[in-house]
DNA sequence: TCTTGCACCTCTAGTCGCTAGAGGATGTAG
DNA sequence: CTACATCCTCTAGCGACTAGAGGTGCAAGA
């Protein structure tokens, strides 16, 4: 039996070590054994778990969501409808957070173009942010 | 002289009413003068300095950074430089983001493209999360 | 064996930018 | 005068951690 500590877990996972606790505390992680001396003993599933919430944090997934999936991969017979539907869901608003992002990298383009590096009464920075009737896009 | 309430203010400016009262109590608006009821009184001056900061919350300015443009505009015979090196920070922050989201988005799609709606034992969603050496950006 | 020093433990509180709610006062229209 | 909306202050909560205090466990070198 071969004992993963925390830190183990968290260098293999690239989950921090305070994160990995939290992760137990609010159950997306079981508790895992204890040492003689009251020390977490993680097993290889649970850093493979810890690599899949990880994962899907960079993804963007919030971790209800993930709580979700995790129950999906615990019980591999069931439809995948649902796992389907959260990255569905997910990939519109990375969509649509693009779009905006877009919208308003364009208007930070204005801005600092329009920027003469003179005094602020002239600055277009200042300017376009008290009014936002000058925006080229109003999308926001 | 018009009373301006602050349900009036959170109108004219679309910044909500506690926010409002958020945004004094962080210094970030000038405690207004008060009506013998106690209740705020503002002047179009505060309006407009919170449809400032709204469009700047929009654009995704932090907090600090909008204090900072603040000061700036309160004092119109400065340089601008330092409002065009903040509008130039999330200018990159922005471009960063949306490359991100990009790679992210690409990810997104191959799990759902590749999701045959069958079980999760043969669901891409799953197996992609669980394993990133399948993810076609390694960046994230 | 002792000691050094890092990794671990629990617990609380802080982060950001609000938002929600309790419990009460004020202001206005009918 | 009575509804009723709006205002007031205050505290607590959100998500997803992060930081710090104060203490314990453990492995390796002197």
């Amino acid at each position: 039996m071969k004992k993963i500590t925390i830190g183990e877990a968290a260098r293999q996972s690239g989950v921090k070590v305070p994160t990995v606790r939290y992760y137990e505390s609010i159950g997306l992680l079981a508790a895992p054994s204890r040492s003689e001396g009251n020390q977490r003993s993680f097993e290889p599933a649970d850093v493979s778990r810890l690599a899949f919430i990880r994962h899907a944090r960079e993804l963007g997934f919030e971790i209800e969501a993930i709580r979700t999936l995790l129950t999906l991969q615990d019980d591999p017979h069931q439809s995948c409808a649902s796992a389907d539907a959260i990255a569905k869901a997910r990939l519109i608003e990375v969509e649509q957070r693009i779009r905006s992002l877009k919208a308003l990298k364009a208007e930070l383009e204005t801005m600092v173009e329009g920027c003469g590096h003179g005094r602020v009464d002239q600055c277009r920075v200042i300017e376009v942010l008290a009014d936002h009737g000058q925006c080229t896009h109003p999308h926001h």
